[in-house]
RNA sequence: GGGUCUAUAGUUCAAUGGCAGAAUUUUGGUCUCCAAAACCAAAGAUCGAGGUUCGAAUCCUCGUGGACCCG
């Protein structure tokens, strides 16, 4: 948005729908403090979650819990509800494919308008700091699927090739890119090889809050609360967690995405490369490891998670971070009110 | 009690008597689509005391800890 919008904004007096975004690092209570408030502020929430949009994946991704009996008091058809509260950006891939920030932000966007048209309070809820930049800022992504026969030729090539490759199909990408990441390189190369040409510029208006979709622009105020914990609570928390999701069963999830009642499973790479709970209980299932090996890979790496989900937070200066529910609430009731 | 083997980074393992190195952990970081992924960087060690040697993680002696065998 340029300081002539902004000013003819100002003149018109057009009031701009808010959007309020829930993040922080895993376990730090993001969902529920998601479902207090849109109680609250008649909300709808966007999960923004890479490992929620799949179907399945329940437990151990940390799902809300879909309701038994659909609310009555919002209708929106096909959609997730915890606590009668719509949850968008839920259970909307088959696990057994690879789904994409492209698909997620095209998805979101479609969400994101229409909360909007019904005037309500859209919440964008998760630790994927990528699906949520990609939404808010409006991230230029050409929709490419991934293609397994493709990736597989190129993984027998070095970094070395991969980053000559790309040099002469997409000079500008592989400016930025990091060449000794071979997977970030054949993704790029993917991208390169099937739209033919250099991926698009950053739409700079994003960054300032501007959202184009089907063509139509829309401007929007965004307030940011991250939940802040100290590196010993949290482990706390995670600690704690993994201990409750044993308890639900999220051992009997990991065997039932493997050999499902009906239909195929996922195989035990596919689990391997969903991370966390899945790759470490399957790895378990598999008699890799022991239970106890188990548990200790989970506590660390969800660790070590959280703690680049922080780094990724850093960089964020918009970012307003909370200690409480009662200092969010004020927050918001302030952003709602201007 | 006697014997055999062994001791190197937090952990698992390297290093002809000649600059102690890797994986992982830890800490920090990168990022416009596999992002719970992938990648980069930094920090971190020769069990102790003697001896042989120009030079010892490496050879010798003693001590200490560990593993195993015999009684």
């Amino acid at each position: 948005m340029t300081n002539l919008l902004k000013k003819l904004r100002k003149k018109l007096k057009i009031k701009l729908p808010k959007i309020l975004v829930i993040l922080g690092p895993t376990a730090s209570g993001k969902s529920e403090l998601a479902v207090k408030i849109a109680r609250k502020f008649n909300g709808e929430i966007i999960s923004a979650d890479s490992r929620q949009v799949y179907k399945g994946l329940n437990i151990g991704s940390g799902k809300v819990p879909k309701d038994k009996v659909p609310s009555v008091r919002c209708k929106v058809s096909g959609v997730y509800y915890y606590k009668g509260i719509p949850h968008h950006l839920l259970d909307v891939a088959s696990p057994k494919r690879t789904f994409t920030v492209s698909q997620y932000q095209k998805l979101a966007k479609k969400a994101l308008a229409d909360i909007i048209k019904r005037n309500k309070l859209p919440i964008i809820c998760g630790g994927t700091g990528l699906y949520i930049d990609a939404l808010i800022y409006d991230y230029q992504l050409p929709a490419v699927p991934p293609q397994p026969k493709l990736r597989k030729q190129l993984e027998k090539k070095t970094t070395e090739e991969l980053f000559k490759q790309l040099q002469k199909l997409d000079p500008r990408r592989a400016e930025n890119i990091d060449h000794h990441n071979k997977r970030r390189l054949i993704r790029a190369l993917e991208i390169a090889l099937t739209t033919k040409k250099p991926i698009p510029f950053l739409n700079t208006a994003a960054r300032d809050n501007a959202i184009i979709d089907d063509s139509k622009i829309f401007l929007y105020y965004a307030l940011k609360l991250g939940i802040k914990k100290s590196p010993e609570e949290l482990k706390k928390l995670i600690a704690a967690r993994l201990k409750k999701r044993l308890r639900q069963g999220l051992i009997g999830e990991v065997k039932n995405l493997r050999n499902p009642p009906v239909g195929g499973g996922l195989n035990w790479k596919r689990l391997d490369d969903l991370g966390l709970e899945y790759r470490y209980v399957s790895r378990y299932l598999r008699g890799l490891i022991t239970k106890q090996e188990m548990v200790d890979s989970i506590l660390k790496e969800s660790w070590q998670y959280a703690k680049r989900q922080m780094t990724w937070f850093k960089k964020d200066k918009n970012i307003r971070w909370i200690e409480n529910e009662k200092e969010a609430y004020e927050i918001i009731k302030k952003f709602l009110l201007n």
